[in-house]
DNA sequence: CGGAAACTTGACTGATTGGTCAAATGTCAG
DNA sequence: CTGACATTTGACCAATCAGTCAAGTTTCCG
């Protein structure tokens, strides 16, 4: 008899063997959805990256979809984390430094998930648009009415907030999404040792002097 | 007997019906590529949206691949443009200021094209990487030169000018290629009047003020 | 007009795709 | 050690894929 491994009632009823082969089927499936997207990737490259068969994938998710959507699970709540972090009653400026900080480490350390939103986004984001019109814009609302009382206040230059946020994941997300160029134009330096606080750098010198509050 | 369109020795020796159908199609190409990327796009899409059927595009291009380099191609040069045309002996802000509002109007009047590049380098850039590693890096490089020309000279505040061409091509073409995205959390103001303009002056506000020199 | 070249297409092919299934093998508690 | 259950796989299927081809139809120049 078959006894599929779906919607447990919580993480809890898994074998040994399921927990460590869904572990690396996400893996590698993340690897190959956050380069060529859902449609352009297929259950042969998952598989052989895998390390498994075609039918072994199969057994632990019935569909390709259905991984798709668990690797894109898994890495949501990893990717607001940080922005729900930003507190209303901290000081504005150190606020924002620690999130560009945090959202630029991630773009470094996790480029993959990055990317994977990249082209779900790109592809018109079929699978995360609800989430996308619910959760992550009410919790963007949230975070530009507490930027938008740190204008008011005067702790701010005054800029639209969301727009604000935009700029931010834009410039953090760049050097994920868009390595491959930021390495042809910059060449092996881009794995050096100061690169990361070289980005950095930069990225908060123009962002935090861009909305420092001004005479 | 077959008179393929091929190779020509320059755009001159084509027919009206090969001028309007090869228009036609690239047009298609485009829309379908900027969404799925290559992989994830068929020759069945793009023959549909162009409303031909597949083997009269194989008629006009041998390969799917040829369609798709001929569209990149395309807009490689559209999307150089704007970069080449700031000026060393122009005031520094106000350049930045045509730059930033040049690649904007460019995210709004082509998103299509912005998606297409985006893709292209999320899949590690398997057409253009050759491009981007001469011809754009060596663009790059001179105009990262010119902005650390105004740097020295205290007419822009000290910052890494290769950070600061990254940080305008995110900002900017954040809004084409995560459109969606941007959608979903502005809603439909997106497309009023003002939004172009409202955007515009939030990241000019941001960027232009991160690089002002600083007393 | 007439015919040659340009264009179009239905029918096809071999390869790849996502997914199925029954049989084989491995695991592990009692 | 053994039997029930979990895991794995080879063989397979229907759909879709890029691309071919020969036989059509249209265009257009003289």
């Amino acid at each position: 008899m078959d006894a599929r491994v779906d919607e447990e009632p919580a993480g809890g009823g898994q074998t040994r063997i399921q927990a460590i082969n869904r572990e690396i089927i996400l893996q590698a499936a993340l690897e190959v959805f956050s380069v060529h997207g859902f449609r352009g990737s297929t259950l042969d490259q998952i598989a052989t990256k895998a390390g498994l068969s075609k039918p072994n994938l199969l057994y632990y998710f019935r569909r390709k979809q259905d991984i798709y959507e668990a690797v894109l699970r898994d890495t949501l709540a990893l990717w607001l984390e940080p922005l729900a972090a930003i507190r209303a009653d901290g000081e504005p400026i150190e606020e924002l430094r620690r999130y560009i900080t945090f959202k630029l480490r991630m773009s470094q350390e996790q480029p993959q998930a990055s990317r994977l939103f990249a082209n779900e986004i790109l592809a018109g984001a079929p699978v995360i648009r609800g989430f996308l019109a619910t959760d992550l814009r009410t919790l963007v609302e949230e975070k530009a009415g507490v930027i938008r009382g740190w204008v008011s206040d005067g702790r701010l230059a005054p800029i639209d907030p969301v727009h604000l946020i935009f700029a931010i994941w834009a410039t953090t997300q760049h050097y994920a999404d868009f390595d491959v160029q930021v390495r042809a134009i910059l060449g092996e330096q881009v794995d050096g040792r100061g690169f990361p606080e070289q980005a950095a750098q930069a990225v908060l010198s123009i962002i935090l002097n861009g909305v420092r509050p001004r005479a």
